[in-house]
DNA sequence: AATGAATGAGCATTCATTCAT
DNA sequence: TATGAATGAATGCTCATTCAT
């Protein structure tokens, strides 16, 4: 019995990420998710307190899991190459793992939800240090809002591209098939599968990309001031 | 009189952009863009046929005004490193006028409203080449969907993560006085103003950054390919 | 077409006045008034903007015509008695005529609804000089508290009183018969009917029994001062 | 352990009473009162069968405090003016001690709950008698329904209409001040407290009204019949 | 071109109650 | 006694759209 419960509050759950996920929050009912979780409507206040208690609970899983992913590595005193590649490697492995979550609590849902908003500051706000020492370390100027910005933002979003239109390619694919795909957007065709090796050969190439990408900024950085 | 009515048209457009950039498309109402533009509701079932003929209507200007700042600098024949460049001022220059337009088509609004998904393929197929050439030209292999993945989200998003956050900035710095948050933020408190010269460092930046990852690619390419 | 128009929204309100009088406000669902006023339930919040706004403009009405009834005989030169026997006539009359305006504006509906609290407030407070200054030129201490709470009370709630327990008292007489009924009570079966006759002796009885405690009153006011 | 669980029934009670008498009874949900009794929501089914059945016993608890307060008085042989004085003594005692009670018993909850009105013409119909025969004993007529009317509603409902606007009184005291209400609405400022001497002032005032009322009734009993 | 009344399905939430534990 | 999960109907209100004027 005790088991069936928590099933219970789980069942809503996953069934409203994936919907948030592919609908977005506004546009999910809550009568839609009760009948995709196999729960009476009120089960969902029950639990959650409303419809927005069940967005919140997915971004604090988001951040929560976003940080237990990412933190560590920043933290360890490993050479700064390995470290872009461990962290690029585990936001990677994030994404596959959890990609309506992150759909859902940093993409698509629109900011104007005051609860919502709030709770993302105040995540934001306990973390953003592991990072920021990293790059101190690595020589680049932390206090320079323009650096930070394009350094920082590789991690978060640039991953996040490539999860946020795969599954428009996995339409693509299955409507057309791979060959006729790989041939309309000139592809390698034996390169269409979103396996453990796609991602690898990814992280790897975005490593690369990325090191290199900062070594620019380092070199740049003595010579170039802002006036 | 023709301009007035004109004006009511227009006025619903501006209005439901401005909502939809900030509260998502679906949990704008259309009484709530009425009201807004000061328009009675049946105009804009009359002017745009419905609820969703207006966000066509934003996805169609939105491609359109992203090609055109794109395209042409792909097609001309100038050094790499200039054509980055210029594509990176220009796609910047594109988010600073239109970033609710942007937000609206491409980064907020979810993909299961099948008309404009339709839409949004449409306008892809039709206008990836350009950019595929110039990668070519630069000696990447085109084909690879890793290096293509990584190099074209570059511009779309890491830009984009920008505009995306650019008012959660503006309502700290508001809250909080610019100085205070660049301590708390460990930043420059001179550089905390979205103005033109710091979108002039930012393009600078992100060219330098990018053009250095490529660099990185180039290198690879011959020497590590998919198993 | 106008006329039916015009008809909805007044249908609403006396479906939902009839109903509110009987079953209280709280106890009284939109889908009931609709279904009551043969009107779609929508149209309650196109025309009063919700429930509560119905109820606002019962408040309003009621407090308009109470003080239309009132107002001017305090104001007119007449004898205190008179005074007292036009009052008290208008205030039956008017109850009579609006029994459930006045059930639902001052009786039934509880106070904890700040909208109606706020409105009912204003009301008193602009219109209650009248009344006063007739006390005065009575004779009457209209500074002392307790004598205007007694004095104006009879106005309000005396003549309330017989209303508000009129129905039951209907009630009874349909299902036991006058006959049965006066026997039970003790009470005379030709005076059993609630029509011009009996208001006319009762507002001669009640203005009869206020003249006479009024009397009393004016007499203690020299004697009997407060310590 | 038998203390405790016959306070959670007591304070379910005293939760449901304030609650109902500030909200009205349909208004008030079972939630609200549980939590309220810091009591689980299944309690207030457990010991009062459902939400009517907290009402029923409300009404009983009113109608024999009521009773127990002005039948004794009735029933001794002392002179009317006393009796009189007597009784309008106990009823605000009773008003004072048993407000809340009196607000959902008598005043606020509507009539169309079956139960709740078999209820109270229970209580009424066994309980008239003693103060029709004190009526009688005073040389009314207490066959004419007029009369009876006007009679008895004063004890009910005079003293009644004080204690329903009291906390508005109150409301307007702590928000303005005592002096300034007192000046707003022309009156004294030293009388604006509703403490001991205030009732016994007001017992007495209301005493003498009634007293002079009956006077006049009885002296015009002879010389006016319905025609 | 513009209005505003009207519709009926849908929204999130809360209701009183039941029941197994 | 006491708990808390569960139910299904009902709550007030808003939705996008239609249509006669």
């Amino acid at each position: 019995m005790t088991r069936d419960k928590i099933q219970a509050k789980q069942r809503i759950f996953d069934a409203a990420l994936s919907l948030f996920a592919r609908k977005g929050y506004a546009a999910v009912g809550i009568r839609e998710i009760a009948k995709a979780a196999h729960v009476n409507i009120s089960m969902i206040n029950y639990y959650f307190g409303g419809k927005v208690g069940v967005l919140k609970e997915m971004v604090n899983e988001c951040y929560n899991k976003y940080y237990e992913a990412v933190q560590a590595v920043y933290e360890e005193d490993n050479p700064p190459e390995d470290v872009i590649k461990q962290v690029i490697r585990n936001v990677i492995e994030f994404h596959r793992e959890n990609w309506e979550l992150i759909m859902v609590a940093f993409t698509t849902t629109p900011v104007e939800i005051p609860e919502i908003t709030d709770l993302k500051l105040k995540w934001v706000a306990t973390k953003h240090k592991g990072a920021v020492d990293f790059f101190a370390r690595l020589g680049l100027d932390t206090e320079d809002v323009v650096v930070m910005s394009v350094v920082r933002g590789l991690v978060t979003t640039l991953i996040g591209e490539h999860f946020q239109f795969r599954h428009v390619w996995e339409h693509i694919l299955k409507s057309q098939g791979r060959k006729k795909c790989a041939e309309e957007h000139h592809l390698n065709e034996t390169m269409l599968t979103f396996d453990d090796q796609y991602y690898e050969k990814y992280a790897e190439t975005l490593a690369t990309f990325y090191f290199n990408g900062l070594s620019g900024l380092r070199t740049k950085k003595t010579t170039k001031t802002r006036r």
